[in-house]
DNA sequence: ATCATTTTGAAACAATCAATACAGAATTAT
DNA sequence: ATAATTCTGTATTGATTGTTTCAAAATGAT
């Protein structure tokens, strides 16, 4: 009957996540988004809704790639213990990269805080990861990597938690020494 | 030979630096300022500058108390581990009150990521917290009140890393029994 | 090819943004 | 009291904000 949408919708989205994440919600114009997704305004609010809207998906769009990637890790065979080792070298990795600081974590300190969607989101969001990590330790546990003293869900927790930190130790000091040491320190307290 | 100032600086400032810290920068209009800080634009920029000027200088005056709270805390005597207990607590307490997270955090993953003076702030206050953190995880050692295998400033760095993920936490899940399992788990791992 | 439908692009919308101009009120020193 | 100076309030600046309008172009079904 009529025309179809010319633009990759997917693809103007991963364009506008990356202006999001790279100048906050507040700090993004229509104007940054529209130069980056290359689309017009008036398509860009037929297609995908406002700013507000838009910015969902975009928050939405960024927790499915964590979510994949740690099915992907899930998926990856050997001991539990490996699998979260690598996990943190992958963020340290990341964070040392120099790279921006992850968008969840942005996101939760600035547009989070007074839009309960974002923060359902980035709750969910962080929930999933809190899963992956409890399993594994779990696994850990049961596999005698990790004491059976330690309790799992506590340690999912603070293992978020200590990943929150090295990003902004990262943003002020720019030290990946510091980040290494961190890390290497977690993991030996994780499994002695 | 002329007229004085008619409102207070440093109040001014103080309201200033709430609103700021509520709204962050980008979310922050000249007459949400004007407003709070009951003072017209015109004596606005007349006194203090325009809107990054007054930013900067809300940062600082951040950063300024924190920094009398901590030189409240060195003044205090007893026990170092105690002194870094208490810390921990009432860190603890800020956070599960349910306020505002705490704007260096905020800061630093928003304004703070484009703007060396911002940043320069932060790193001096976050250097500031390292040193106070570090001194008394070394007299500790001295007491005996901590391992002295471990290593001072990797254990201030990890000190002020987890602290951040923990107002995190508390934004998205609202959960108080997590943080304070987390600290208990932290000063546990500092004791033993 | 025609028609119905939808997308697109350019332009413009009112509202708000940060910032300023300027006149008059207020203050101090003389 | 006068003069010199500075602060304050009103009003407004041009620019930018998010959003919408609308005609023309483009498409698919008949």
């Amino acid at each position: 009957m009529a025309r179809n949408v010319e633009f990759d919708e997917t693809a103007a989205i991963q364009k506008a996540m990356e202006v999001f994440w790279e100048k906050g919600y507040h700090g993004t114009s229509l104007r940054d988004l529209t130069e980056a997704m290359k689309i017009n305004s008036s398509s860009l609010y037929n297609t995908l809704g406002d700013k507000q809207e838009l910015f969902v998906k975009c928050v939405n769009h960024y927790t499915e790639i964590r979510k994949k990637d740690l099915q992907a890790r899930e998926k990856n065979s050997g001991s539990s213990l490996n699998t979260l080792k690598t996990y943190i070298d992958d963020a340290v990795s990341v964070i040392i990269s120099g790279e921006n600081s992850c968008m969840a974590i942005k996101t939760a300190f600035e547009a989070a805080v007074d839009d309960q969607r974002i923060k359902d989101i980035l709750k969910a969001d962080s929930d999933y990861a809190y899963q992956f990590i409890r399993n594994n330790i779990a696994k850990a546990m049961e596999a005698g990597e990790i004491s059976k003293e330690e309790d799992p869900e506590l340690l999912a927790d603070y293992f978020i938690s200590t990943w929150t930190g090295w990003h902004e130790s990262f943003l002020l000091h720019q030290n990946p020494l510091k980040i290494k040491k961190m890390a290497a320190y977690f993991v030996k307290q994780l499994t002695k």
